[in-house]
DNA sequence: GACATCACG
DNA sequence: GACGTACGTGATGTCC
């Protein structure tokens, strides 16, 4: 469409400072990476306008847009009042220079880019917003600034981009209780901290509007303003109409503004492909090149990436080459290898299976290294590719050892107490080699050693690792195994692709073994992976081959039991509706709920969904059945889902048990994530979940022992913030909770109420998570203010917690991690970010050293529970954070929990001296619903 | 594969 | 010029 803006013509007017401060805001400070350029802001800012330009389909595209921006400092609302947003914090350093950029990356976009000397972008839109409206066509603000709300109606709009919302006349009535042409006069009553405007002291926007609506218009209660009934209220309005009457003319936008342009300048252009690639590229935004370039159908340029390699120059730069990787095929090449593995007193080891569950998984083959650049894998169970083997005959292939005699070799070096063997992640490799009778050791993990320095940074895979401290990209392992249906297992890869992915992993393994290995010193973390990570290895391996013993038939039962309780519940349901849907569609549940049953409550979220989670069903289903029967359904298909039915596949068929598996470094605090099955989050709060433990039994003759810390988290914050009254609690073994709320509301301890334990209780938990009011807030459902209240109480009966706060943040800061008791870093590479994401940095880097101590503690514990219980016959088999679960013989029990009790009370000693006791509790029972 | 939801400490 | 708000996890189902 085209021809002289009017009738059938869109407008769409951009509030560019607005964008650019959001996007400064939104994101951490990037710099480009050829020359440190600030690039943050911009990066951001493209980002919204891709976006923006990606949405604009269909019949409510725009004919017309621009992006309007500021220009200047000093404009005529100066020259009537010359400290209008004299209060303003000056722009950031880093955000200066990006400026220019942004006007940039719009004309690179193909958008108007509109400024003027002495105005404000909100004039200017004002401005063209009337013409528009005047011109007969529609206008769309994209902002949610609401200076600009007085120019909504009558064909314009605002749309709030990063909600996308609109904001109608209804919209604004809902902001200031008034419609958008008295918005002028609400805001001059209110004044604006922000901008400065003045107003009038002591009226907000709630009480300004009240005013408006009752007098009409400014000018007329300003008239009448001795009429007003509440004297202060009065005197302000008449002492102060001046300074209202200014503050009317600041917020007042200037719907003149001489344009040297005109609408029909801001027709919609194509962008063009080659400028806008150009300018990407130019500012090296690699992702952002690729989506665009996509969209506009052409080549995503290359841009360099400048080779930063994070191991400070300290591997020798030995390129990698397959070349030499060899493949081991007679025992005499093998004892060779072995020769040389004694004389450097280390290898680094890595083994190719059939699987990822170590388990079920067979070991296919061994990759040894010793010298970066030289690796050779011993490939020993590799089927062969014969032509006519259509049917997968098991014919082995040419050149490997004979398993057994391979295995005869490398035993004694595997297990001689001189050489250590290096792997990443040798857990896994551990368990493969136990399968087959060898307890490898001594170890080194460059997995662990990773976790030990880098928490918090980025994850320690191989190829994360590889590239990072390496600068060099693993042969990838799809390519050779497959995907979906057609996967092949590892002994299925011909040999001559199987040696050079096997052999480099042994490479890259000992590369970043010995890169890491000094670093470890200099972070000094080297006690830290000695005593906490290291050793872990054996401990886990042992418990994950032991496996839990898991009663099928029990689950079977249940899962039935749970699937006619869901259909039953189903029946109703759609009784209640007067239709069918799926009950298990979020989406849906939100549509039955807010449009066929018209019950209160908004669209959340980014894609317009509804959102239908517990808390917001739970308060609905104190006025309905619905709701309730949605969360009764819900919670019967997480248990037969996850739990009764998904559990059963997890029955090893050789043990009859479930073998977890548990990560060492993947949680960023040190404490342990169980996986495949998790069994860190078997049901227990609810008493139908509960019953999925009774499931889990002992063996005949055998019971479970389930011991656990008892509040050992807030024990810990008691020692590390020092507060005298919380330790003094645990030393009289009061209820914490209880002698908590007794501080803080007055009551004595014997006349507590549950509520107000439960409140304190929510209180306690809340500190350990680095508190807001906001959130104890609607953890309580309380009103914030009460919420506050509470904190503020709690701050001042026990002041050490604010200091411990407020110190953790200043170090975080400072250092950028923070520390365990035992000495584990956590990064905190975020606490620098701008904007919403400084508050997650901070929270969590005030929870990290609580929950991470509590983690080293039981890691303490569990490194010496073998030795300590070698003489029961016990075995540990599960640990959920602060418990520990055993399989005892019968008469056994009380020896048992005497000794893992003594190793857990005592965890922490001798290293760190606790001034709280950490205490214990014992279960005993044939199933853990009964040990617990 | 992203998102919402919900299970645990 | 306005955020979005309690910490740490993993598994499942829906929907694109």
């Amino acid at each position: 469409m085209s021809g002289t803006f009017g009738k059938g013509h869109h407008l769409h007017l951009i509030d560019g400072s607005a964008f650019i401060f959001r996007a400064y805001h939104a994101l951490p400070p990037l710099t480009r990476k050829s020359d440190g350029l600030p690039i943050g802001a911009v990066a951001g800012f493209c980002n919204m306008l891709h976006r923006y330009v990606e949405g604009n389909t269909g019949p409510d595209a725009p004919t017309h847009a621009a992006v309007i921006f500021d220009k200047g400092s000093h404009t005529f609302r100066n020259e009537m009042y010359d400290l209008y947003k004299a209060n303003r914090e000056a722009m950031p350093e880093d955000l200066r220079p990006q400026i220019p950029l942004t006007r940039t990356a719009t004309e690179a976009f193909n958008i108007a880019c509109k400024e003027k000397e002495g105005y404000e972008a909100d004039d200017i839109i004002a401005t063209l917003a009337v013409q528009a409206r005047a011109a007969g066509g529609r206008c769309t603000i994209i902002s949610s600034d609401k200076d600009l709300m007085q120019l909504v109606g009558d064909g314009v709009e605002m749309l709030d981009a990063m909600k996308n919302r609109t904001i109608d006349r209804e919209g604004v009535f809902e902001k200031f209780g008034v419609y958008p042409e008295r918005v002028v006069d609400v805001q001059a009553l209110a004044g604006d901290s922000v901008d400065n405007v003045p107003g009038a002291p002591g009226i907000g926007i709630k009480t300004a509007a009240l005013l408006i609506n009752e007098y009409g218009d400014l000018d007329a209660l300003l008239k009448r303003a001795e009429e007003i009934k509440q004297p202060k209220r009065r005197q302000t309005l008449i002492d102060h109409a001046d300074q209202i009457r200014l503050s009317r003319k600041l917020v007042l936008l200037d719907e003149n503004t001489p344009l040297d342009f005109t609408l029909d300048d801001l027709e919609v252009r194509e962008p063009d492909a080659d400028k806008l690639l150009g300018f990407l590229a130019d500012m090296e935004f690699r992702t952002l090149s690729k989506r665009v370039a996509e969209v506009l159908g052409k080549e995503a340029p290359v841009i360099e990436e400048p080779k930063v390699v994070e191991n400070g120059g300290e591997v020798a730069e030995i390129p990698f080459d397959q070349a030499g990787y060899e493949q081991i095929s007679d025992a005499k090449t093998l004892q060779a290898w072995i020769d040389r593995i004694y004389e450097f007193g280390y290898v680094a080891v890595d083994t190719e299976t059939t699987g990822l569950d170590e388990m079920v998984a067979d070991l296919v083959g061994i990759s040894l290294c010793v010298e970066p650049g030289k690796a050779c894998y011993i490939p020993l169970l590799h089927k062969s590719h014969s032509a006519d083997d259509l049917f997968g005959s098991d014919d082995l292939a040419e050149g490997q050892i004979q398993t057994e005699e391979a295995l005869r070799m490398l035993t004694p070096m595997l297990t001689d107490p001189s050489i250590i063997k290096i792997g990443q992640n040798m857990k896994y490799d551990s368990k493969i080699f136990a399968q087959v009778g060898i307890a490898v050791a001594p170890i080194d993990d460059t997995m662990l050693m990773s976790y030990a320095m880098h928490a918090g940074l980025h994850g320690h895979g191989m190829d994360t690792l590889s590239e990072r401290y390496l600068g060099h990209t693993p042969i990838p392992i799809k390519p050779l195994l497959g995907s979906g249906k057609s996967a092949i297992t590892f002994d299925k890869v011909p040999l001559a692709d199987a040696v050079p992915y096997a052999a480099e992993d042994a490479d890259i393994t000992l590369r970043l073994w010995q890169l890491f290995k000094p670093q470890l010193h200099r972070v000094q973390v080297t006690k830290v992976y000695e005593t906490l990570e290291r050793p872990l290895v054996p401990v886990l391996a042992a418990m994950e081959r032991s496996g839990i013993k898991v009663d099928r038939d029990t689950l079977s039962r249940m899962s039935n039991a749970f699937a006619q309780k869901m259909a039953g519940l189903e029946d109703e349901i759609y009784e209640m509706v007067g239709r069918k849907f799926n009950v298990g569609s979020p989406a849906q549940v939100g549509e039955v709920l807010f449009e066929d049953m018209g019950l209160e409550g908004g669209k959340k979220g980014a894609n317009g969904k509804y959102s239908t989670g517990a808390t917001i069903l739970e308060d609905l289903a104190t006025e309905h059945d619905f709701p309730k029967r949605i969360l009764d359904w819900r919670q019967l298909s997480k248990l037969k889902s996850t739990y009764t039915d998904a559990l059963q596949e997890h029955i090893n068929k050789d043990t009859g048990r479930v073998h977890t598996s548990y990560s060492i470094a993947g949680a960023s605090t040190g404490r342990l994530a169980s996986t495949d099955p998790n069994l860190q989050n078997i049901p227990i709060r609810s008493e139908e979940g509960r019953r999925i433990r009774e499931a889990f039994v002992a063996e005949e003759d055998k019971v479970l022992v389930a011991l656990d810390y008892s509040q050992i988290e807030l024990r810990i914050l008691a020692h590390i913030a020092n507060i005298p009254a919380l330790k003094q609690a645990f030393k009289d073994g009061l209820d914490i909770h209880a002698m908590t709320a007794s501080e803080m509301f007055d009551v004595p301890l014997d006349e507590m109420t549950p509520d107000v334990r439960r409140q304190a209780k929510a209180i306690n938990f809340g500190v350990i998570y680095g508190i807001s009011g906001f959130g104890l807030a609607r953890n309580l459902r309380i009103p914030r203010a009460e919420a506050q209240g509470f904190i503020d109480r709690y701050f001042e009966r026990f002041p050490g917690i604010r200091t411990y706060m407020d110190d953790t943040k200043a170090f975080a800061k400072e250092h950028g991690y923070v520390q365990t008791l035992f000495g584990r870093k956590i990064n905190t590479p975020e606490i620098a970010a701008k904007g919403p994401r400084a508050g997650f940095a901070q929270r969590a880097a005030i929870n990290a050293p609580i929950q991470g101590t509590a983690a080293d503690v039981i890691r303490r514990a569990m490194i010496r529970m073998p030795d300590a219980i070698k003489d029961i016959p016990a075995t540990m088999l599960l640990q959920v954070h602060d418990e520990l679960l055993f399989e005892v013989e019968k008469g056994a029990e009380d020896d048992l929990i005497k000794a893992a009790r003594d190793v857990m009370e005592n965890a922490a000693d001798p290293v760190v001296k606790l001034d709280v006791k950490l205490t214990v509790d014992a279960g005993i029972g044939s199933n853990w619903a009964e040990a617990h």
